[in-house]
DNA sequence: ACGGCTATGTTCACGCCGTCCACATGAGGC
DNA sequence: GCCTCATGTGGACGGCGTGAACATAGCCGT
């Protein structure tokens, strides 16, 4: 880690390293180029070799955020039991990517809030894992296939399981924070169940 | 505006009036003591007279946001029509504030933002209108009372249609922005609807 | 082997911010 | 009419983001 050389190595990586440790505890506000260089050991300016800027720092935080989420999501995925009902297997499937989502939310405020929070308009992007977004359509399209989408179809399912979950998850790790961990695991059951509603209706 | 005397006479409100223009416009990370002071004619400390730093200024602006909101939401809500049957008329209203909590993200994004942004534990609080939350409480008070909350009954209904809602709302301002009008109108109405069939379930 | 090119770090400097402390002012009560 | 206390001012400190100029050293062609 001590770097003996004048040159670093590997500086973009251990500063996107060190900018996430800070993100992580204390959300995106705690995010500050000097004491993330200072941390790695290197002069302030050094990280402009690397990111544009805080911004472009804050960005690529994000960006792995995001794809740790995704693989959290895959995760989740994976250890859903086999099932001869297609459609049953469908909802369980997009049960266990919501709740992987909103799992990780709780589990990591920080990095959650800065995945999601500043979009500086355009495509979002990740790195280092499956993209979340496209998990969930394609949770829904199995959906669809398995006829588990009512009258309204596959459009703007998207939306509504998303916002349903990242909702929930916003409120956990906000003004709902505190809620202990009996409650929060009855309001996953629940809001899953009600999307799962809502989207057959 | 101009201040002829040496004491200003209003400057919490001034204050609290330029802090909410610059939150409106550039969304919280924009609002700078100094600067909100320098807008008000008055030199930066004046402030600490009045708040307690940079965070409790966010958060009196952060109340008003609220009140504001809860206040478009009331209004939405009083316009709705009268109806005979009263479940349909619980869903009616019940939509109404959904779809105002959501135009009114939309419409102020940077308050938005900041009114449920940064939650440093504890009740939300706000001034200037009713309480978002004990709006959307009432809703599904009477929801219950109209018989419109399913087998899981009222307990936890609250979370469910406020994560909805919110959410929607914050993938609007977020990674949705962008939608146009069109596409989020139909948004917003299948998710209300989705919410509805959640609840019902 | 060596000399220069270029990527990578460093230093210095500027302006902005939040906030603390000591001081000035003046409005309102005795 | 004076005194007091809330309110506003000035100056200062440390931290931050960032630009420009400079230093270092890995690498590549000769």
């Amino acid at each position: 880690m001590a770097r003996a050389s004048y040159h670093h190595g590997d500086l973009r990586n251990a500063l996107v390293a060190a900018a996430t440790a800070a993100v992580r505890s204390g959300g995106p506000g705690a995010l500050a180029v000097r004491e993330v260089a200072r941390e790695v050991g290197v002069s302030p300016n050094a990280a402009y070799r690397h990111f544009a800027g805080h911004a472009d720092l804050l960005a690529t935080v994000a960006e792995h955020a995001r794809g740790a989420m995704g693989a959290a999501m895959a995760e989740g995925l994976s250890s859903v039991a086999a099932q001869d009902d297609p459609l049953a297997l469908a909802r369980a499937r997009l049960r266990a990517v919501g709740r992987a989502y909103v799992e990780y939310a709780v589990a990591e405020p920080g990095l959650f809030r800065v995945a999601f929070g500043e979009t500086p308009e355009g495509p979002p992007g990740c790195v280092g894992g499956p993209d979340p977004w496209a998990m969930l359509q394609e949770r829904l399209d199995e959906m669809d296939a398995a006829g588990g989408l009512g009258r309204r179809g596959r459009d703007g399912a998207d939306t509504v399981a998303w916002a349903g979950v990242h909702g929930l998850a916003e409120l956990l790790v906000g003004p709902l924070a505190g809620l202990d961990e009996r409650a929060r695991g009855a309001a996953v059951d629940r809001l899953l169940a009600a999307v799962a509603a809502g989207l057959a209706a």
